[in-house]
DNA sequence: ATAGGCGCCTGCTGGC
DNA sequence: TGCCAGCAGGCGCCTA
């Protein structure tokens, strides 16, 4: 689900109801996420002050001065400050020292939250993973570089998060139709002129979900509970068989590095 | 080293 | 109405 616009929602909402608070109690229930919570962490985190709460791809870090908290949504994840009788699939909880809960919800339970001892640490486990620049920062030379010297498409290219973090499966297809490139395109055959036009494509349309608050097409919710608004300017994704926004020609969909992708077959061409 | 396939989970939808 | 296959925004492990 949460891709980086969601993600950076969740931060952005987040942000002025966890910096400054504290928390006073932990709750875990006995489902396992993809990473467990360890109850040694219970007393490590408790009584320090959030100072402050940033994103990093699609990762979520809560800083609590030194030791950090690192979480992820995977497909359904849900992480929000809220108050009152508690969701089904809410697996963690920190109650808050003004009472409120920072809750973690997560029906498919591919998310989790970890502790790392300080930055260091979780930078340790960002870079064992090789995870990539963020999209904002991509470098052009850089960007065309990681692409002329794979083989795989362009589509593959973008889900990697070791080349840049934060894109997922939407986001993907929004953007390569806003580069107008066919998502089966494969990187080393890019030229320069492509390669940037996908880069500066990437940007644009992050920035524009995230003025949208990111995309909400089943489960995903901000940190205040909100929902997205982005999914209604989808051009691509799910609009298969719809006429294309430019030249009214049917969306078509294909499965491509096992997952189903979305593009305008005349808007987004092989070559040119 | 790298690329593709599968498994992890639950819930919803569409076709029969 | 009921059942069941197929599908879903992510990622990590295995194999070739």
């Amino acid at each position: 689900m949460p891709e980086l616009p969601e993600v950076e929602t969740v931060v952005r909402d987040l942000r002025p109801l966890l910096v400054g608070r504290s928390f006073a109690r932990v709750e875990v229930g006995r489902k396992k996420l993809r990473r467990r919570w360890s109850r040694a962490w219970d007393t490590l985190v408790l009584e320090r002050r959030v100072q402050a709460i940033t994103r990093r791809g699609k990762w979520i870090v809560i800083d609590l001065g030194e030791p950090c908290l690192c979480v992820h949504l995977g497909m359904t994840g849900q992480f929000t400050v809220a108050n009152g009788s508690r969701e089904s699939h809410t697996h963690i909880v920190f109650t808050l020292d003004n009472e409120r809960e920072l809750r973690f919800r997560d029906v498919r339970r591919f998310g989790s939250i970890v502790y790392y001892a300080d930055r260091t640490a979780l930078d340790a486990f960002f870079a064992a993973n090789r995870l990539g620049p963020e999209p904002f920062e991509l470098q052009t030379d850089a960007f065309r570089e990681s692409l002329r010297r794979t083989r795989r498409s362009l589509k593959a290219i973008l889900l990697d998060q070791t080349v840049v973090a934060g894109v997922g499966n939407i986001y993907a297809d929004e953007s390569l139709f806003e580069a107008r490139l066919h998502p089966t395109l494969l990187g080393h055959r890019v030229t320069a002129q492509q390669a940037e036009r996908l880069r500066a494509a990437i940007v644009a349309v992050l920035e524009r979900a995230i003025a949208k608050r990111g995309s909400t097409i089943r489960d995903y919710i901000g940190g205040s509970g909100l929902e997205g608004g982005f999914q209604i300017e989808f051009r691509v994704y799910g609009r298969t068989g719809e006429a294309c926004v430019r030249c009214q020609t049917p969306i078509e969909r294909i499965v491509l590095a096992g997952r189903s992708t979305h593009f305008c077959p005349k808007c987004q061409r092989k070559r040119g």
